[in-house]
DNA sequence: TTATTATTGTGTAATAATTACACATTATCA
DNA sequence: TGATAATGTGTAATTATTACACAATAATAA
């Protein structure tokens, strides 16, 4: 009873042949990637977005994305994306669900792959005002293009998850950084106010910090010391690593 | 410079009618879903298996797979295909990953997402004989056809991820079991050895069993004291679970 | 029927991790 | 130079995790 519908994995044997034919006659589904730009500035975990360019979602922002080419893999299509409208590459990127219902692009059926990543905007002064690109505020983004923000949504849980098993954060701060802007950046991200004696105390347990010997300038208060992240350091830990546990 | 390659996203607006035509155009992808069927018997995590129907991988174990059809919900297909083979609805279903290589398919440019399931051994005697359906021990699989291992690997990891953030194991188990069962299941899962003790004052804690005041039968020793999952308890109470934590 | 065996069922002490919390120091700004 | 606003630091209380041993029970074999 299910054989007929059954074309990859049936029970029978087929040629290739068959199967090709098969798999061009199916072939109506559109594939897409879009991506969830986190950046984190004036201790705000931000996001970029774009204006719609549908008329049906005209005024409204939606997430950067774009068909997969037929000869480009998955992974490298998000990047592509990326390195296109902000110029960066080599930045930390993650694959976090597929949306696939059928009526969420009113041009037809288009099943999206979510990736977010994570970037320094300090480096990043580029494309962003020829393009109607923005920086927003991920607290305050709601009725976004499509099925967006169900994505930003899904994106942001997705990285509130995975900051707590692995100190991605570094990728959304400047090399120097003080350890309060460290704890502004998982504030942030965790939307929660945590002790900064104990705040301290574990990130320096986990001994990922080198001190620098440099102090903050131009802040109107006492300057903190610096750090920098020591992503050597880290790669030989991870894997015993179980997770940071805020 | 990337405008050209931006169909779904660019800034400048268009009708429906063009980005649909380009759909068209560009719809060379074809779109599967695998289902990784995790079953639980004689203490060994299984996982559900088929002959591979490809000449390519003739003699190989695939999962179980299938196109998604045009108008189908994604997860609607996960469901269609997990019916189909064995008779169940109405499981645990959750999408883990997309795979997108673009050689990963030998008939063609092929992205499977993958979702993983769980399901009782004990209501599932059907369909398995007359397909070239076996249930295999998890650990002991190796060389499957396509990327299938692949996909089998990063399953069972995400299982293992998630049975420690909530007690999905239930739905391996049938309704009444014994706590050494449950105990069985979760050293089986995540490959490790727990203390009795320890065990069994944590899912106490946890407070959702209610021991229905059975024993075990036809066991060759004292038999053990039978629960049953309380699935009400556990889901007023999912809100403030952090995790398991074995 | 009785001894042996295998497994269930239970509690406590030691250790480790997390939380709560206060005061002196330093640079800036008025 | 005094007021302000932040940095930098330590300890005690609480909670969670681990390690560990012995009595009770039913089945099985003698």
């Amino acid at each position: 009873m299910a054989k007929s519908n059954q074309i990859l994995s049936s029970n029978t044997v087929k040629t290739l042949q068959i199967i090709q034919s098969e798999v061009q006659n199916i072939n109506k589904i559109a594939l897409s990637v879009d991506c969830v730009i986190f950046g984190f500035d004036e201790s705000k975990l931000k996001v970029l977005l774009i204006r719609s360019d549908l008329k049906k979602y005209h005024g409204k922002w939606s997430l950067l994305g774009d068909l997969v080419f037929p000869n480009e893999d998955l992974d490298a299509s998000a990047y592509r994306i990326l390195k296109q409208r902000t110029g960066l590459s080599d930045v930390y990127l993650e694959q976090v669900h597929t949306f696939g219902k059928v009526s969420r692009h009113p041009a037809g059926r288009v099943v999206s792959v979510a990736y977010y990543s994570l970037i320094n905007v300090q480096h990043h002064k580029l494309n962003i005002l020829e393009n109607e690109l923005h920086w927003h505020d991920v607290k305050s983004v709601n009725d976004m293009a499509f099925d967006h923000q169900q994505i930003l949504d899904n994106c942001l849980q997705q990285l509130q998850k995975r900051v707590q098993e692995h100190p991605l954060g570094f990728n959304l701060l400047p090399k120097k950084f003080s350890l309060r802007g460290l704890q502004n950046l998982y504030e942030a991200i965790l939307d929660i106010k945590m002790d900064r004696r104990n705040f301290r105390k574990k990130f320096f347990a986990m001994d990922f910090l080198t001190d620098i010997n440099e102090m903050e300038q131009d802040v109107a208060h006492r300057p903190g010391r610096l750090y920098k992240f020591d992503f050597d350091k880290y790669e030989k830990k991870k894997k015993k690593m179980i997770g940071i546990d805020f």
